[in-house]
DNA sequence: CGAGAATTTCAACGATCGTTGAATACTAGT
DNA sequence: ACTAGTATTCAACGATCGTTGAAATTCTCG
């Protein structure tokens, strides 16, 4: 059994994943979105309730398997480590290398997934009550983890430290294309392995100078 | 003679800030900008050429004066170190300090005004182009510094290390409302002050750690 | 083959969009 | 008071918006 039963659904889904991403929901129309998907524009209200009803559904239709393997990754490194506490290194790094494998092995698939993560993260208007709604429960079991890696640190200064790495990284998958102009080429916003494999280094130094009283 | 000779002007210029901050350049359209404005539909194109136009001299209006003072808090800094070269922290800190004193100063003229530059930093349509429009030439001059402040280092390192920074930077100051959700109170959004504190210390450690060889 | 359900097409609704031209009110300086 | 320019109002344009109802098609399975 194929796991899209339903094609049509899962173009108007495709098409509208990459102009969400790219231009935000109010940016995109339906019709613009359904040009894309090859389809008539009533079809989108066959298969979905709203506009808005398919923006949830473009998030949700990623987020339960994003969330499961980014937590066994962490819990990967928990069971490399049944006596002692895993080092920041670690945690951060099962935070994020998940994210870059995917794209790895689909890269059309989750590169406008991220990039519409990226803009939900900063968007003042709703942005909050989101990426709160579809991350708060993996991201809280991250902090948990971090905790115990750096006892007795405080509470606030872990969050904040935190809120520094998502920023971080929702703008590494953003790719505005901003550090190719700022480097004059030397970095490229597209290369998102180089970041990935830069970013424990420099969050888990960030966590430990913040975190350590 | 005041620097407002066109109050109306100033007034769309205004509403149009808080709401494209808040909603985005297409999330918002120009009736309700001028409603919020209390002035006729017309006038926006009295005093502007078009919704694109108001768009780019909400971003001009400030980010001249913005670049100066930041400007002016880097060459303080270097002027405390005429034989000697600054501190990662200190050019951190006249990175971010200045943008909290502004905001100090005059809170609802700055919120919005920030909040519109964090969702543009990672907007994948053009927040590249535009972020490199109005902040390359300041944000090169830091990078200068920083370059100094430690020698031998790798330029790709050090590009990522200042792309971390803006993502970090540019998230706090999006002011999501995320961080409350996540910390269940223990920190707040709104507490920008908060963030400034933390975030040298923060990030000029992960400077360190990826720019040492 | 034929019935019933699932899917797709077609045409249109009222509302709102960005934008414009012409008419009106206001404000200087002579 | 008259004029010239600046500022504001009013009414409307074609286009596009999200959404809907009903007809037409295709698919499923007996």
């Amino acid at each position: 059994m194929a796991k899209d039963m339903h094609p049509t659904r899962e173009r108007i889904l495709d098409a509208a994943e990459e102009l969400f991403a790219q231009r935000g929901f109010e940016g995109v129309s339906i019709r613009q979105i359904m040009t894309k998907a090859e389809a008539d524009v009533s079809l989108a209200y066959y298969h979905f309730e709203s506009k808005r009803d398919l923006f949830d559904q473009v998030m949700l239709r990623r987020v339960e398997y994003l969330n499961e393997i980014r937590l066994k990754a962490l819990e990967e490194v928990e069971k490399r480590h049944p006596d002692d506490e895993p080092t920041v290194e670690e945690i951060i790094g099962a935070f994020t290398q998940p994210l870059l494998t995917l794209l790895a092995e689909d890269h059309d698939k989750w590169n406008h997934y991220y990039q519409l993560i990226a803009q939900i993260n900063n968007s003042p208007d709703r942005g909050g009550e989101l990426m709160s709604r579809y991350f708060d429960p993996l991201v809280s079991r991250f902090i948990d983890a971090l905790k115990r890696a750096l006892p007795d640190s405080d509470p606030a200064d872990l969050y904040w430290s935190y809120h520094f790495l998502s920023g971080a990284l929702t703008l590494t998958f953003a790719e505005t294309g901003r550090i190719d102009n700022l480097s004059g080429g030397v970095c490229r916003s597209t290369d998102v392995a180089s970041v990935i494999d830069r970013m424990p280094a420099f969050v888990a130094a960030g966590f430990r100078a913040l975190c350590k009283h």
